[in-house]
DNA sequence: CGAAAGGCTCTTTTT
DNA sequence: GAGCCTTTCG
């Protein structure tokens, strides 16, 4: 197969420039990622690179997957020697491999979030400071702020500006040395400490730049500083870095992503070949155009001018429905609709949302209605209880020294070890300067004599007992493959008995059993390695998706996992001020800014069909709220547009105490002889200036008119006292 | 020691 | 509305 074949021009000189620098600036849909695919595989098959000697970072674990996939078939073999994965990945390999020079264990555990946040507030207890003034996720927050910047504890105390700022750096160097006694990384630390690696260690450094010629990053606008430094180290000898983003979608600010590694390399590396990919292969016209629209209304971007050789297209149809239960209904019926017209297949359709709490009305209406889906369901299957519980038991099997595994289930099931107890571990083993994992051994040694122990013989004795079931559990897992390891772990641990009795046990012994099932990868492997690996991929991993690829049902994704993803017909449901753009954005033009680009990322996942849907009541943190049409319909020229009506729920669809609640709709919304004004028309208001109407409804005899101004943002108006002149 | 209840806060996005 | 934390009681 000819990689360069199917190639437009810009796409040909992506893939064929090899030598040097280079910067693919790509708009959504211009084949962002097949031109770094083939660029691969034309450095392979063409120019006979050893895949051993290229590395490709791409964004997710989803998005490695899928680029070895589509290598296979390019190069028709497999490329498994080939550095391909995500930042977190590659670092935490190197730091398996080579950490041992700056004093990592190859066998650190990985802390997620959750842990992290354990980690905090044990830090912030030792320093005595109340976790109620300096709120953890904010500490946190500020720590991982630094590491992104590769700022250790001294930088930042030095750097302090205000009393919080000191405060951070304290709660750092302590989180630092939890960190470090419980022998784990955080996702920053797999970063900044492969940097300080390198730099540490030229040796180690001149090592992976000699092996590494062509260095490759997808979504670079979304990379951080710590992560582009990585690359400038990895590629300092060769220069052979081809970077490949679009502004536009950059949406992961909150991480710490900065476009300034976009802005600044082309001042890096002066040199650089700069490519814009501006044909779009995706979209039809209009929702190509409509996307433009909406972007353009940002200040901060690089102009692109898109275009695309696909059809005409239909309309973006704009919807308001009173409640959120009615958008969820809408979205499920106009589905049911199209896939009864033949428009359109299930697997064909995508509801987006701007946060993970919207889901579930969706996913209630989709179950009422009996419409298969599946919830792109991010982490949540890690982050419930039982399976953070084994993992916990797994971990601290592989690192004796987790503290916070072993805090998360030294009594789980109960054993009697209460927070007493533990306190008396601690200072024991302080008192003793051992970990608590050696101080557990100690107490179930044989020879114990109670007397010298500060505590009771009877929480000795329980100590001592979790400390053999530890023992035993690690001297089984170096005996057994992971899958008979699972099983023994889970009887062994008396957890199996506990989660069955347990409420809804049966369901929760399930999710453990699922667990087991990504265990079963991971069987013919060498017992630690196997254990090791499997950590590893469920630290890392956050894709549980894609299991069943293949079965034909609606897709239900946040707006941020959509990035890279494409569907024939795009629903972005809660179109509405405080959720998009969400209220946390909206003081800050920066952050407005960046919601517009995630609505932007929405709208062009699209082929053929998008639908706006706002609710104009939704129960938002418990409490009901009035919701304004999102300021971005505003940006949306009328042209474009179709409906702007307000949805109803047939009768008795629902049959619920909200429908009933209801007051009584307007009888007759859109297809109303409207005076003057009908949804979709520009006007011009004395005070506000231009706008859109986007909804108009009619009130006794008058008209209830929700115009999206592009400058004032989105107002409801009585058409008799808003005095509209209609704009062409 | 542990279960249960009550009270509090704060809700984004993810490797 | 949930999750987290603290308090209270057996």
């Amino acid at each position: 197969m000819d990689v360069l074949v199917d190639l437009n021009a810009g796409q040909r000189e992506a893939v064929e420039t090899i030598e040097g620098p280079v910067l693919i600036l790509a708009g959504p849909g211009s084949g962002k990622t097949r031109v770094i695919t083939h660029r691969v595989a034309y450095l392979i098959k063409t120019c006979g690179i050893n895949p051993h000697r290229i590395m490709a970072v791409t964004f997710t674990n989803k998005a490695a997957r899928e680029m070895t996939e589509r290598l296979q078939v390019l190069v028709s073999r497999a490329v498994g020697n080939l550095t391909l994965g995500t930042f977190h990945a590659i670092c935490a390999r190197i730091l398996r491999r080579e950490g041992k020079a700056a004093g990592i264990n190859p066998g650190f555990i990985i802390y997620d979030e959750d842990d992290q946040l354990e980690l905090i507030k044990r830090a912030l207890q030792t320093l005595n400071l109340d976790p109620k003034k300096f709120v953890p996720r904010a500490i946190l927050s500020a720590i991982s702020a630094s590491k992104s910047r590769m700022l250790t504890p001294q930088d930042c105390a030095l750097g302090s500006r205000s009393y919080f700022d000191e405060v951070v750096g304290r709660v750092y160097e302590r989180y630092q040395q939890l960190l470090n006694e419980s022998q784990a990384l955080d996702f920053d630390d797999l970063l900044m400490r492969t940097v300080f690696l390198f730099r540490n260690y030229p040796d180690i450094l001149a090592k992976y730049q000699e092996r590494y010629i062509h260095v490759m990053v997808d979504e670079f606008q979304d990379t951080n500083l710590v992560q582009y430094e990585l690359i400038k180290q990895i590629a300092g000898k060769y220069r052979n870095i081809c970077v490949v983003g679009d502004p536009d979608q950059s949406i992961y600010s909150w991480r710490f992503a900065d476009l300034r590694n976009i802005l600044n390399f082309e001042k890096d590396f002066p040199d650089a070949k700069v490519v814009y990919l501006e044909q779009n292969y995706r979209s039809t016209q209009r929702i190509l155009e409509t996307a433009s629209h909406l972007i353009k209304a940002n200040q901060q971007r690089k102009y692109k001018e898109l275009w695309t050789n696909n059809e005409l297209g239909e309309r973006t149809s704009l919807i308001e429905t009173y409640t959120e239960q009615e958008e969820a209904q809408f979205v499920v019926q106009e589905i049911q609709r199209l896939v009864d017209a033949g428009e359109a297949k299930l697997g064909d359709c995508a509801v987006m949302y701007r946060t993970n709490a919207q889901s579930r009305v969706i996913e209630e209406a989709f179950v009422r209605y009996g419409v298969p889906y599946k919830l792109v369901a991010g982490t949540r299957f890690y982050e419930r209880r039982e399976i953070k519980d084994i993992i916990s038991y797994l971990r601290l099997v592989q690192n004796p020294y987790d503290s916070v595994s072993l805090m998360r289930i030294v009594n789980v099931p109960g054993r009697g070890i209460g927070q007493h107890s533990l306190d008396e571990l601690a200072n024991w083993a302080a008192s003793q300067s051992i970990s608590q994992y050696q101080a557990l051994q100690r107490l179930a040694g044989p020879d114990l004599e109670s007397a010298h122990l500060p505590f009771s013989s009877r929480i000795a004795k329980t100590l001592g007992n979790f400390g053999s079931l530890l023992k035993e559990l690690i001297a089984q897992s170096l005996e057994m493959n992971l899958v008979d390891f699972f099983d023994f772990l889970v009887t062994r641990s008396g957890y199996k008995d506990f989660i069955l009795g347990e409420e809804n046990g049966d369901e929760r012994w399930d999710n453990v059993m699922e667990l087991r099932t990504v265990a079963e990868g991971y069987r013919d492997l060498a017992p630690a390695e196997g254990l090791g690996s499997f950590l590893e991929g469920v630290a890392l991993v956050s894709d549980v998706d894609d299991l069943k690829e293949t079965v034909d049902k609606v897709t239900l994704i946040t707006l941020h996992q959509a990035k890279g993803l494409e569907f024939g017909v795009v629903f972005i449901v809660g179109a509405e001020e405080g959720l998009l753009p969400h209220f946390r954005s909206m003081d800050d033009a920066l952050q407005i800014e960046e919601e517009r680009r995630l609505a932007y990322v929405g709208i062009t996942r699209a082929k053929r069909k998008v639908y706006l849907v706002h609710a104009f009541r939704r129960n938002l943190m418990g409490r009901s709220t009035v919701n304004k049409a999102s300021r971005f319909l505003g940006d949306i020229p009328a042209n474009l547009i179709s409906g702007g009506e307000v949805w109803q729920a047939a009768e008795s669809t629902l049959g619920s105490d909200i429908a009933m609640a209801k007051p009584k709709a307007p009888e007759v919304p859109s297809q109303a002889p409207s005076p003057e004004v009908k949804s979709g028309d520009r006007v011009r208001h004395a005070q506000f200036g231009e706008g859109v109407v986007v909804s108009s409804v009619s009130r006794g005899d008058d008209s209830e008119l929700v115009v999206a101004f592009s400058g004032a943002g989105v107002k409801k108006l009585l058409l008799s006292f808003a005095k509209l002149e209609k704009v062409n």
